[in-house]
Formats: structure tokens, sequence, C-alpha cells
DNA sequence: TTCGTAACGGTTGAC
DNA sequence: AGGTCAACCGTTACG
């Protein structure tokens, strides 16, 4: 904590974002900008080691480390879903199924209920609900038996209406539901394109499925959420990695789990998908990180830089200020061999950070 | 020097 | 409405 650089800088922006060893600002507790996870991937994919990027980014090594890591276990830069619970296990199928089992045996204790549950396969171990929430059920959604729509008409409506949730829950599991409403595979999950069923349940999956086959879109709009922050959270959700609709939600998917919970169903969004978007609200995001020089240089070099990184395994043209851009590439420089770190010479590292950022490189320096 | 990772303090949002 | 809980976050320090 020597440089407080940055902060500084930006007395007006930093209202409380915190500052790292290496002088970047960051907000405990909240994800780095998409800006910043797509930039380390990057120049990550250029070959540049972690430890430059790190430096040239000010982010921690450690999250660099974490963010190419996932990155390359999962094929999205995006950060997880923060915050919430598990997919909830009262979903109308199973509400459905205690008013059942409570109808025809007004006497039914919770427990038994319980086993049902899982006796009849509706639920597995994994989702079941506790005792206690079906006595929750039972006292606040079915408690007046004489009204058996009770649940149906207050909950099921605003279910099918999930569409509108979308705005209303910054993240939204597509497929990424898994019954079970646990953690699904992640680590090593094949994301091979066009498996879309992925096992991987909470919170998400960005497979390179995601990215590469479920190319969706990515309007400005979204461009300005990254790089104006003027969304807020609510609008967010559009663009964040549930935003992987069709494939997800159509494709493999497991109709039920999207019925049983609509709220993580993903509308199709007019913002797409595999966009780098975050899944967290950019107002906390971005209203720490607005600064331009919160993590880099003042400049904003992420924008208008016209550096286009090409990547030629995909053919594809990153521009620097395309935050937006897709990743279709599967960290390459990764995949195997860190070590030669870089296919790039060390003059063309530090030509692509400076061209990528405008600034001079600290790095290798040392 | 570099990098992976556990610990930590923090935020978030469903329940 | 507010507390709890469990997910995630990035930083730091250690090996």
């Amino acid at each position: 904590m020597t440089e407080y650089v940055n902060a500084s800088l930006f007395p007006l922006e930093q209202t409380y974002g915190e500052v790292n060893q290496l002088g970047g600002v960051f907000v405990n507790g909240r994800p780095l900008p998409n800006a910043i996870r797509l930039r380390i991937v990057e120049l990550a994919q250029l070959g540049i080691r972690p430890c430059d990027i790190s430096r040239q980014l000010r982010v921690s090594h450690g999250c660099v480390s974490k963010i190419l890591a996932r990155y390359s276990e999962t094929g999205s830069i995006l950060p997880g879903a923060i915050g919430g619970s598990k997919p909830r296990v009262t979903t109308p199928n199973v509400v459905k199924n205690i008013r059942d089992y409570k109808q025809g045996d007004p006497g039914i204790f919770a427990w038994e209920i319980r086993d049902r549950l899982l006796a009849d396969g509706v639920c597995d171990k994994y989702n079941v609900p506790s005792v206690s929430s079906i006595s929750r059920i039972l006292r606040n959604k079915i408690g007046n038996l004489s009204q058996p729509n009770q649940y149906e008409s207050s909950k099921q409506a605003p279910t099918q209406a999930g569409l509108s949730y979308n705005h209303i829950y910054p993240y939204s599991y597509p497929n990424a539901m898994s019954p079970n409403g646990k953690m699904g595979s992640g680590p090593g999950v094949p994301v091979t394109a066009g498996h879309v069923n992925i096992s991987r349940a909470w919170p998400s999956a960005h497979s390179v499925t995601n990215i590469l086959g479920i190319r969706a879109f990515m309007d400005h709009q979204a461009i300005a959420g990254a790089e104006g922050y003027p969304q807020k959270m609510e609008d967010w959700s559009s663009i964040n990695r549930a935003t992987f609709p069709s494939a997800h939600a159509v494709n493999g998917i497991d109709k039920s789990a999207i019925d049983a919970d609509i709220k993580y169903a993903q509308p199709s969004s007019t913002l797409s998908s595999y966009v780098p978007a975050c899944a967290y609200s950019p107002s906390n995001q971005y209203g720490v990180y607005s600064g331009p020089g919160s993590y880099v240089t003042p400049g904003h070099p992420w924008q208008s830089q016209n550096s286009s990184l090409s990547h030629p395994s995909s053919g594809m043209t990153m521009h620097a200020g395309d935050i937006h851009s897709t990743m279709p590439f599967k960290h390459p420089s990764r995949e195997g061999d860190r070590k030669p770190p870089s296919p790039l010479s060390k003059q063309l590292q530090q030509e692509a950070l400076s061209s990528v950022h405008g600034l001079n490189l600290p790095t290798s320096s040392s």
C-alpha cells in the first residue's frame, strides 16, 4: 500500500475503491470489470506473461492467475455469480406435489412429505426441500387447501413471465440449472461446442459453447455498459453470462429445469451472450472503476486504441475497444505450455501491451 | 522471479 | 424487513 496514485488521480471516482499493492484500484468483494478481465485474457492470448499482465493492469497476480485459470477451465472470462442462493428447490412442481400430498393426507408431516418427494422422484437428495421449507410451504402456500391454486396463481404466473425477471435478477442461469441444484461439474466441464446440456449448474457455465457457438450479438448498448458504465444492474442482466439463450434454454436443457425455476431461464436477450459482460451490477462494478485510470493509466486505453488483436487460430480480430468482442479462442497460449510463456518475442509483447494500453510496461524490466 | 493457492475480509442476493 | 447463509470477489502472503 505504498501507492495511491490512481486513487489520487481520480478522487471523485474512487469513492470507495481500494488500492492494491500495484496501485490498481479494486473494490473488495466485487469482480473486476469485464474490460479488465477481457484484457487479461487477451494479453495472455498474446503470450504475455501473467506477471506482466498483472503489473500492466495493476491487478494482483493472484487475480490474474485466477481469471486465466477460470478462463482456461470454462472458456469464460466472466466472474461467477455472486450472492444469492442455490436455485430454489421449492419449485412449482415441488409445491404442487406437496400440496397433493397434503390434500391426500392432511395429517401428513413435513418430514413425511420430504420422504415422499424423494421416494417419488420429485426431488433428489440434493434439491429436496428441507423440512422447514416444506413446513413453510405448507404454512404459506398451501395453508388453505380450499384455495388449491393459491400458489400457482401467485407464483406460477410470475414465473411464466420469467423473461421479465431477467431485468430483476442480475444473474440468470439459463441452462445451467441442474435439477440437483448443486454446482455442476465445475472445472473441467467439457465445453464442446454443440453440447450445451452442460451439467454445470450453479452458478452457471460460460462455456466455449457459449462463447463460440451461441454467437448472439453484442450491441453498443452492451459496450456502453462495459465502458460507459451507464447501465444499471438490471440492464446488465441481459448481457450477462446467462444470455446464452436458445442453445441453453432450448437445446439440451432439461426443460423441466427451466420450468422449475424459470427465473433462471434465459430470455432471448437482445444483447449478446458470450460477451464478457459481467453478471453483476455494473453500477457496483464500474462505479468504482469508472475512472479511466482506475486500472490503467488515464486516457482510457481500453478504448479506441485501434489495437486489433488478431488471433490467428480463429482468424478473428479483436479490437481493444471492443470489449464485447468474442473470445473465440481458448487460451491457446496457456494450453499446455506456459513455458516458454510467450510465442511472442519480448519486444512484441511489449508492443502488444503498449499498443493495447498506451502504456509503458514496467514489466519484465525486473 | 514467477505462479498457484489458501486465507482473508468483503459483497451479494435468495431464502 | 431484516438476518442468515452460501455463493462469489480480489488481494495478500506464502511456498
